[in-house]
DNA sequence: TTGCTATGTTCGCATATTGCAAATATTGTT
DNA sequence: AACAATATTTGCAATATGCGAACATAGCAA
């Protein structure tokens, strides 16, 4: 046990404490509830709580006996120097606005992160159906019409490689688990220039997107469109599908 | 040296480590860069970097020689626990579009954090002037119309106690640096329902402010909207008041 | 090529820092 | 008023840490 490679565990530690507590709902958890979960002493737990409060990643409310910890604002700080330096942020948001308009549907921008898709921003659709399309959170490709997108971008050996690294879990009864299978459905994916996640994902919920690509043509991220499946065809998902592709396409030049 | 409450050293080292990556650009900092400015050995800031990208608060690009790293997709994720945990987000989204649609200027969201005024979400004005009302940031509340606005709904007492816990910076000539003063103006957003920030934080921008309020009556929030001072005179400013306070309080009532 | 200098990576080791556990303080409840 | 939960503080043993030096690798110049 002496050859893994050297890491720094009282940080591992803060984190579990840190990606506990956004776990928590609106109001925190308490020092004794995140000591439950987390495991290891009550003064250990205190100490890194305290040290993350000072530097504004947590924020406590009420004093002494019952105080509850939540996650801080310098965290959204930090954050927003992971989305706009990716400044395709900017050149999007716009687009993504005016998608959400057009179909009335709410839209998103991923990019691929070693390999899976991560959500950078979104517009929710109007009305009060929302989806939580969680920004930041790692999403498999295989699964999910932006990542199929930007996977249909890429040379087919980088597909096989990445694929091969992070598996294709089965999320629903309609999600691939086959290589092959996913291989075919981007080469169609390269043809049509958008891609479907049709209830791939979660039941109920299809997506359609397609890649922003670079002046090198490669693809450096992906919208999308999201809405329930319910009573969409085919023909209405290849509908949107073009409306989607052009959308990607006004943003690639630039 | 032993009356100073616990923290963990490492955490520490570890944030200064992550707070350096969060000022670099978009094609972030590379080890050796890292350890000049925040100091340590190398061997120890590579450990520290290799935990971070391990949970993917940082991630790296190239590698060996010359590999560099930049903060990573994670920081998103548990950002949005922050932004989320407060559902005003959700609430004033749709008001901060229409009022941006309506005055041609930029918007945000913030609330009160500890006494500082931090941002929560923005939309930014059309056109190619663009702030950067950085999110997740905390700002003086003495010379913001946020800060201000939230300010007005507290008790006197409650402000000085803030004001006097983390000052009064002076940012450009026109910022009040005196507490009389600062109460005085409060009194009149008091009647007035929304308060100004005359290029008290930058020169040449100005910023309208009203808050939100819960059904109690008491300020959880606040929004405003900026734009560069110019050709502004007073009336237009009030104008602009009225508008803001009228989407706050549309907010208000939910 | 061959050095030279800049990186990144690994590792042994002394010791400062840590996390535990137990003691103390504080709050709310029966 | 006694109790039962919490939150804090502190002593202490031991371990994880950070240093420094060695190693590896890449680029550059001569």
């Amino acid at each position: 046990m002496s050859d893994a490679p050297r890491r720094v565990k009282s940080l591992q530690r803060a984190l579990d404490v840190l990606e506990f507590l956004s776990e928590a709902g609106r109001d925190g958890f308490t020092l004794s509830e995140v000591v439950r979960s987390v495991g290891g002493s009550k003064g250990n737990v205190y100490s890194i709580l305290q040290t993350w409060t000072d530097r504004g990643f947590v924020r406590d409310f009420g004093d002494g006996h019952g105080r509850r910890y939540a996650i801080g604002p310098k965290t959204l700080q930090i954050a927003e120097a992971f989305r706009t330096d990716s400044s395709l942020t900017e050149v999007v948001m716009p687009v993504l606005r005016k998608l959400t308009e057009v179909t009335g549907l709410a839209s998103r921008l991923a990019v691929l992160d070693d390999g899976f898709a991560v959500a950078l921003s979104k517009v929710d659709a109007p009305g009060p159906i929302q989806f939580a399309p969680y920004l930041g959170r790692r999403e498999y490709p295989h699964c999910s019409a932006v990542g199929k997108a930007m996977l249909a971008s890429l040379e087919r050996s980088k597909v096989v490689e990445i694929i091969k690294k992070i598996g294709m879990p089965k999320r629903t009864d309609k999600t691939m688990t086959d290589m092959e299978h996913l291989l075919d459905e981007i080469e169609e994916i390269k043809s049509r220039g958008y891609a479907f996640d049709d209830e791939e994902d979660t039941e109920g919920v299809f997506c359609v997107g397609a890649p922003i690509r670079n002046s090198n043509g490669s693809a450096i991220g992906a919208i999308s469109v999201s809405g329930l499946k319910a009573n969409k065809k085919i023909d209405d998902m290849h509908e949107i599908g073009s409306i989607v592709l052009k959308h990607a396409s006004d943003v690639s030049f630039r």
